[in-house]
DNA sequence: GACACAGTTTAGAATCATTCTAAACTGAGT
DNA sequence: ACTCAGTTTAGAATGATTCTAAACTGTGTC
């Protein structure tokens, strides 16, 4: 996104973060809150960001998102073993998993009501509760 | 276990799930089957064999997990990136994962009810709901 | 505007769980 | 005992991720 208002909105958000704000990190944000939703993996961020004009290496893609995730402007959302995936959308709610795929889906938080949970156990406090619906095709 | 009524009680578990029954799945299914409930790595299974008299190597381990899988004898649960439980539980439950000491616990299936879950995709149907409660420690 | 230095980026090596390969082995039926 | 599909194995290969150590850059200071 070579616009500067643009640009603008996203040192910002990053400056919000208490994140510093650098060539790498703005296009990287271009990518990433773009103001839609989405669920990405760390190659997936690589390949569109080698795309444009300014290039990031992998290496600083993975420390990039892991740090966006500790700053709470994006969510680590486990699925599957074999990739981890960042979910733009830091709000409570759940997902569709799609192993035909291997894409993701929101499913809103208040769709799903979760009651009668039982009570941690002792020293140790709920953190988060993620709920996965596994979908599979329908052999028709 | 060198128990012949033990051994004789896995070949049955074995045959019956229409697996043939070597030495090394019996083996293994020794360790797992043996009437409590757990959580298992890949690793934390072929440590335990090792120590046995019935060596297995690391390869067939992970075939018969699979395997065993498949055949309905155990659940895959993906909690962290970084490595795949096997759980002894085949019947609906649900985690706590504690990302302290990365132990699960069970939660039964009735401790959680799960509601107004909207309908999957058209061409997709409803496979599994995984519930992961995540714990941390209480920073006291 | 040049200087310094912590913080950042990078290519490539390293890691680690898992899967693959291709060869040796084994069990069930003849 | 003989055969052949099915099984096991060591070690190589894979692939996502992390690490390393060196080069670079942004910000504050004069």
């Amino acid at each position: 996104m070579r616009n500067p208002r643009q640009n603008d909105r996203l040192k910002a958000l990053l400056q919000a973060a208490g994140i510093r704000s650098t060539r790498q990190r703005v296009a990287l944000a271009a990518i990433l809150f773009d103001g839609t939703h989405k669920h990405v993996t760390a190659e997936q961020v690589h390949a569109a960001v080698r795309k444009g004009k300014s290039p990031v290496s992998l290496a600083t893609v993975y420390n990039t998102l892991h740090q966006y995730t500790t700053a709470g402007l994006l969510h680590e959302v486990v699925i599957s073993s074999s990739r981890v995936y960042f979910d733009t959308n830091t709000g409570e709610h759940h997902h569709f998993f799609d192993d035909a795929d291997g894409k993701l889906y929101d499913i809103p938080a208040d769709s799903v009501r979760i009651s009668r949970l039982p009570p941690p156990p002792p020293g140790r406090k709920l953190e988060r509760v993620d709920v996965i619906v596994r979908l599979v095709a329908t052999k028709s």
